[in-house]
DNA sequence: CCGGTCGCCTAAACCGGTTTGAACGGCCGT
DNA sequence: ACGGCCGTTCAAACCGGTTTAGGCGACCGG
């Protein structure tokens, strides 16, 4: 079943030589024969030998794998589009040199055990830290532990820690000043959970846009970046003695039922509504009527992420990167604020 | 940076042992006084000890992670709600013994070279298949390989490797029987790839209802399991100049995009158009009006394929797992039959 | 009193790589 | 002819665990 996978004593002995210079051919290092190397590469070939990760972690003393740990709810990451393409990203950053990404899916209250347990065993050599909350124990948390790490999102974030980030706020302040364009007063915001960054963010990126253009801050409610909580927050909205013309969203889940909601009660979209979500998820396009989102390139996301963690395991000083921001894609709906 | 963790031979030392002594005390074989015992433990908790996993399973030969290798394109992965709660499962039967899941999302190009090199690196010591195709060739692959392997999905998919099966067929054969109670006789089908084995036992499973009920077997058209091919596929359906009363979707992200178009062509749900989906989707709640889906606990999926993997690795003759099938949700999304 | 058994512990080998230090032979210049 | 240097190669040590084989003293039965 599990067949024995030749050894570099087997490629050495085939080859002739010794296992030092069956090493030294393979990382290609000077001092081995041109000619010798053929024979050795060829060996190596000729046995399918490729040497074996452990063995090789072990002397090398690095595990050639980074570690993600994801702290929501598995029901809510899964409507996240995300995680797929972040991952694809780090993937295809590290894929070349045949490292590779341990996933773990946690819960908050186990959360810190998990990196704790991610240093001790040395199986990674570092981490990939998402979804930053206020006061987040993790940067503290890594630095304790001596696990070297980046942060994804903003560089205020990481407490020192190199960060790679993507500026969503763009996209809000295309918005919002699109809707105002439109003659949109009262414009609302459905927010996600208060505790992650990059939700407070969105919503001071709504907010101030609104007070620079001199409009009032209109209602917010929270949406969780969930169905169920746009679809309540939308209701709320909608049932109010003056409700808004427009919706900002936190994400395109939420925004989503909160199209559906409108549609319930009988508020046609765009024509008394405008909404707008966030992450250009595949089902925007096909909504009724289509929803104005904003995109980000996750994938590439994940492959800078990669990359500055490796040059943080290099020990380069690794500045902190700042990828192009999300972008606003206005679709149906949204439209002239009605009349009153 | 990178502290340095203590080794084995910090334990012996501050213990007063040997590094064989500690090896037994922590995997508590006998042989070990219990004194010792604990006064061994209590120098390892003292220092903070873990045992380096690379060194651990360049020892044992064992690696102690599983592999996963998603390869749909990431945007499509994206919108599956599946991934993230079957990754949840596999890490809650794996955590508990401090073992992994290296995942790995590529292109079916490069599928071949990935699980390759997930077997020459012994990185893990076996892999999880899921969405197996028709003539997969990662059976034979991964035995030809001699890399462990548990499929996921039906017996008959694995060429003899040990399955994990979940049937989402009675969901589907509920559903189409439903739809039948409700006096539909035209009830289309939006398919997911052909080439997905799920996909083609989904159909199946529709087609047979409708034999069954002496009923038509309505038209069928390719959704790809995305929201664009199940707005197109819908347009097309409803443009037909006998529109099926109602349609089956291959999944949830079709179907949602299916309503859309529905509404959008002014075609009433549920009272002219029925439509289904699956997966059950956090959305489907939220869809106007809500959309009849059907469930499968994904997380206990990768829960027990993690453990059937467990079993094949202990050398156990697994027998087939079977889970409890999936289950039809009925909601707003259906209704009686259009009066012709 | 003696040989055997048992409980407890350890030295040394091993897993499969990488790396260090030195050996070896050929070639050079003097 | 000799010393030095270079290019090539390898033996041995090392990474941090696990495991085997055996040592040692205490206890036991005859």
């Amino acid at each position: 079943m599990v067949r024995k996978q030749p050894t570099i004593a087997d490629v050495a002995r085939l080859a002739g030589v010794s296992r030092t210079s069956v090493s030294f051919a393979l990382n290609n290092r000077p001092g081995i024969a041109e000619e010798t190397k053929q024979r050795i590469l060829a060996a190596a070939a000729e046995l399918g030998w490729k040497p074996s990760r452990p063995a090789r972690a072990l002397s090398l003393g690095k595990a050639g794998a980074f570690g993600l740990v994801l702290t929501r709810e598995p029901e809510d990451i899964g409507a996240d589009p995300f995680f797929p393409a972040f991952i694809a990203g780090v993937e295809a950053a590290l894929g070349e040199r045949g490292d590779g990404l341990m996933v773990h899916v946690t819960t908050p209250d186990r959360e810190q055990a998990v990196y704790e347990r991610l240093a001790a065993d040395r199986r990674v050599d570092g981490v990939l830290l998402t979804d930053l909350r206020h006061d987040d124990p993790r940067p503290g948390l890594v630095r304790r532990l001596g696990l070297p790490a980046v942060v994804v999102g903003q560089s205020e974030w990481g407490d020192g820690l190199t960060s790679v980030s993507l500026d969503d706020r763009p996209a809000y302040v295309a918005a919002v000043r699109r809707l105002a364009e439109l003659g949109h007063r009262r414009i609302a915001h459905v927010e996600g959970p208060r505790t992650f960054r990059h939700a407070h963010r969105r919503r001071m990126a709504w907010e101030e846009t609104l007070r620079d253009l001199g409009l009032p801050v209109g209602p917010v409610l929270p949406g969780g970046f969930t169905a169920e909580g746009g679809a309540r927050a939308t209701r709320e909205l909608l049932g109010l003695a003056e409700p808004p013309t427009a919706i900002v969203y936190g994400n395109d889940l939420a925004a989503t039922a909160g199209l559906s909601v409108a549609q319930e009660l009988g508020v046609p979209v765009p024509e008394r509504l405008s909404v707008i979500g966030y992450d250009d998820t595949p089902l925007t396009r096909y909504t009724h009527p289509p929803l104005s989102s904003a995109r980000a390139d996750a994938r590439a996301w994940g492959q800078a992420a990669a990359r500055a963690l490796d040059g943080v395991l290099a020990g380069e000083e690794v500045a902190h990167v700042v990828l192009p921001p999300a972008e606003f894609v206005p679709r149906a709906s949204i439209g002239p604020a009605p009349r009153p």
